[in-house]
DNA sequence: GTCTATATTTCGATAGAC
DNA sequence: GTCTATCGAAATATAGAC
């Protein structure tokens, strides 16, 4: 799998004065992501993500003020790995070949950040009851973008239920790239999916 | 939302003599999977599963002998559900016409036990930790049928990457049928999911 | 930045009366 | 079948030394 994201642990082997402590926050979030996505956000103790890492319970909260600000963080890791596919998808109705364009990014973007995805359908859960407390600013969360734009009834029923289907599409690479496709490449994956969603949208 | 299947506390309000503990013990399964879909089997606490029943703790453990034990009575159901729609998928490479036809049964299954399946996706964690300790006589999970005909190499990869995007499209319902499309009915979702189904396995 | 030690809370589960 | 009362384990989080 490769990582075309930035941020993430491997692309910080030569440290800077101050990089020690940032490698060791990113090591952290992998760590915890690892965890979170195969045992779950409720299912993984902070014990556990110190061991991984060789260190103490302790020292996690020396970069992290809560558990809730680890999971916090990771969802951050999506949000900008969204922001690029977000267009500013305003008060205007959304047509297919605009939702064709968008999730021929998010196709991309969710082959490449695998695990990040998969953590997030895994936690939904823990993730909405973290939002409730930082009910700050009305994030405008991603996922809360896709629904607003899905209840838009000034979209013709079929559509809004061809652009339904084809998140649902892309999800099924979750499944797919998981260990039933693991010889067959992410661009060979993708091109697939890509062609799939175009069929439903325009079909 | 209709129900379809058995086995639900409203099917039950006339009570033979031993019909009470049944029925509490469904009242029971039906409080908690309205808990564990909304926040999750780990953040829920059988605190919680009592008080809505206006019962205490340990009336819970009158008809289930553990918290495990409610999670995999809830899965039971689905597995139930799920019967009548798996098809002897025995070692043969299924082709795209018995997918298609498995997957209309499923359909139906996901629109008429929406929180169950609902459920089952939100705690899949949890749900995977519990088959671990219950290995016993490998339980042929449905989850890990589906897996292993999509892991089938005897199938081209094109028909493989067909077959799993149309699960993904089952499973969009879920997020469908929740808010978004609260006015319109099970049949038409259903009928619209299907035809597009269709259109991904023949085009 | 990381450690040891501990405070505090909550949970799953059990015992025994009724 | 349901209750009160409680046990023991494990978790998050903090305090303070180094």
């Amino acid at each position: 799998m490769t990582q075309t994201a930035p941020a993430t642990a491997q692309d910080l082997d030569l440290e800077s004065p101050e990089a020690a402590s940032v490698n060791t926050r990113e090591r952290i979030l992998d760590a915890a992501l690892d965890l979170f996505t195969e045992q779950g956000f409720d299912g993984t103790s902070l014990r556990q993500i110190a061991e991984q890492l060789g260190v103490t319970k302790a020292a996690l909260y020396y970069h992290f003020t809560s558990k809730d600000d680890i999971l916090l963080a990771l969802h951050m890791r999506l949000h900008e790995a969204g922001r690029d596919a977000l267009v500013q998808m305003g008060d205007e109705p959304v047509t297919l070949e605009q939702w064709g364009t968008l999730l021929d990014q998010v196709v991309d973007q969710m082959l490449a950040q695998r695990k990040l995805f998969l953590m997030h359908e895994r936690n939904q859960a823990a993730l909405e009851k973290l939002h409730r407390k930082d009910h700050d600013a009305e994030h405008e969360d991603i996922q809360n973008q896709f629904r607003r734009v899905l209840a838009d009834e000034r979209v013709p029923l079929r559509d809004r239920v061809k652009m339904a289907a084809s998140v649902g599409i892309v999800f099924s690479g979750l499944l797919l790239s998981g260990e039933a496709f693991a010889d067959s490449s992410n661009e060979e994956l993708g091109t697939m999916l890509r062609d799939i969603i175009r069929d439903v949208l325009r079909g």
